[in-house]
DNA sequence: TCGAGCACCGGATCGTTGATCCGGTCCACG
DNA sequence: CGTGGACCGGATCAACGATCCGGTGCTCGA
C-alpha cells in the first residue's frame, strides 16, 4: 500500500510528537491574559503584539484567536484583571471616609504598578473586577448619606481624579529614563524663562514635591467637600 | 532661437503645468496639523493614517515626512494646537477663583469638542499652548497665596481632575451610538442585579444626572479645599 | 545668462502588524 | 471503531509607518 501522506516509513521516531508534552497547562483565556500582563509589565504597551504574546506562550499567533476575538479583547481582559489586586475594604471596621481612602489608594497604586494601564483608561471599563469596586464605592457613599445629585458627582469626582492622576504620573515616571525626560522638561522651562517665569521657578518637575503627597492633598479636598455635603444636605 | 528644452513649440497649453496651480497653499507643517485635526474630528483617532492624511491634503504620503518626523509628531502637534482655543482669562477683572474656574472649564470644553484628544492625554504635553495655560494656572494660584507644598498639589489636582473627567466623559459619549452603548451597560447592571445592587439602581448611566453638573461639583470641592489653604496657611 | 544648490515632492518598497482561511491533530464518547 | 467537536498553526491578506532614491522647479550668486 502506498503511503498517501508524504514522508517515509519509520520516521515517526525522528519527528517530535505532534502535540509535545507541555510543561504548561493547555492554552486558555486566563493563561493568555496572565502572560499578556507579564509582557506588558516587562516591555510596555507598545510591545504587545499577538505574535510576541503567542511566542511567549509557546504557540502560534493564530491560535490565540480561538480563545480571544481580537487584540482589544486581550487588552480589556488584562486591564480588568489587574484590579483584582485592589482590596475591597471592610466598611464596618472603620468610617466610610477611611474605607474610601483605602479603596482609592489601592486603585491608584495598582494603576502605577502597571503603568501601561494608564494608556488604556480611555475604554469602557465594565469588567467584573472594576464593577465590584465601583459597586463598593457607590454603596459606601450611599451609606454615608450622600444622595443625588451629589452621589453621582462624588463617585465621578473620585474615580476621575484617580484616573487623571495615575495617567499623568505614569506619563512622567514610566518608560525609559524618566529622570532624563523630566530633566529635559526642566531645562525647557528654564531656557524659556521669559515665557514661563512661574513654571521655571515653581513649576512641576522643578520643585521636588513628590507625586504621592500631591495626590493625597487633592483626595483630601474632594473628601472634605463630600463630607460637608453629608452634614449639610 | 532653438528651444533648449525638449518638447515641441506650443505644447505648453496641452501639458498641465508642472506644479499644478494649487487651490491650497503649498504644504506646510501648519497645514498638515490643521488637516489632521479635521480628520480626527470627523473620523476619530483610529482612522488617522499618514496615507489618508496625505490623500486629504492632495499629496503623497511620503511627502508628509519632509515636514514631520513621525506620525507621533503629528499627534503631538495636533494635541497642542487645539488648546489654543482655551481662552486665558484676565485675572484682574475677577477673583482668582473665577479665573481658574474659567480656565479649567475651557480646558474641559476643548477636550470634549475633540474627543480623540482624550486618548492622547497619556503623552507628555509640552507644547507652547499647553505650557502657556499651565503657566497661567501656576501664576494665578501663586498670586492667590498658595505656597508649597500646596501649590504643586493644587495645580496637579485641578489638571488631573479635568483630564480624568474628560477622559471618562469622552469614553462614554464619543464614538458611534453612545446611547446604545450606555443602554447596554445599564442592562448589564440590571441583569446582574444580585452582584451590583447599588449600581443597578443608583449607578452611573442609570440615574439621569448629566456629566457637566457632576464635573462642576468636583471642581467646586477642589477649589474649596484650595481656598481653605489660602486662608489658613 | 546660466548652472549649482536647495527645498520640496512621490512612486516603489521594506518590515511589521492584526486578522482570516483552511487544513490539520487530538480526545471524548457512543 | 469511528465520528464529531475542541483545539492548533502554516500560509496568506490588506493595511500600516517609515525609508530609499530619483525626480522637479525655484533662487541666488558669479
Amino acid at each position: 500500500m502506498g503511503t498517501r501522506q508524504s514522508g517515509s516509513a519509520g520516521d515517526v521516531w525522528l519527528r517530535p510528537p505532534a502535540r509535545p508534552a507541555r510543561e504548561a497547562p493547555p492554552l486558555s483565556r486566563d493563561r493568555i491574559v496572565e502572560e499578556a500582563i507579564a509582557l506588558l509589565d516587562e516591555e510596555g504597551a507598545g510591545w504587545l503584539t499577538m505574535r510576541r504574546l503567542a511566542e511567549r506562550l509557546g504557540t502560534g499567533s493564530t491560535t490565540l484567536y480561538w480563545h480571544v476575538k481580537t487584540k482589544d479583547d486581550v487588552l480589556d481582559l488584562a486591564l480588568d484583571a489587574i484590579f483584582a489586586a485592589v482590596e475591597i475594604p471592610r466598611v464596618d471596621s472603620q468610617g466610610w471616609r477611611a474605607a474610601i481612602t483605602a479603596l482609592i489608594g489601592g486603585w491608584h497604586a495598582v494603576l502605577l504598578e502597571h503603568p501601561w494601564s494608564a494608556a488604556l483608561l480611555g475604554r469602557p471599563m465594565l469588567g467584573p473586577n472594576v464593577l465590584a469596586r465601583s459597586e463598593f464605592l457607590y454603596a459606601t457613599l450611599l451609606k454615608a448619606g450622600v444622595a443625588e445629585p451629589h452621589l453621582t458627582a462624588a463617585a465621578y469626582s473620585l474615580s476621575n481624579y484617580v484616573i487623571g492622576s495615575a495617567l499623568m504620573q505614569a506619563t512622567w515616571t514610566a518608560g525609559d529614563e524618566p529622570a532624563t525626560r523630566a530633566a529635559a522638561a526642566r531645562d525647557h522651562f528654564r531656557a524659556n524663562h521669559d515665557r514661563y517665569p512661574v513654571l521655571a521657578t515653581h513649576g512641576p518637575l522643578v520643585v521636588d514635591s513628590d507625586w504621592d503627597t500631591s495626590f493625597a492633598f487633592g483626595l483630601t479636598w474632594l473628601l472634605d467637600g463630600i463630607e460637608a455635603i453629608c452634614r449639610a444636605p
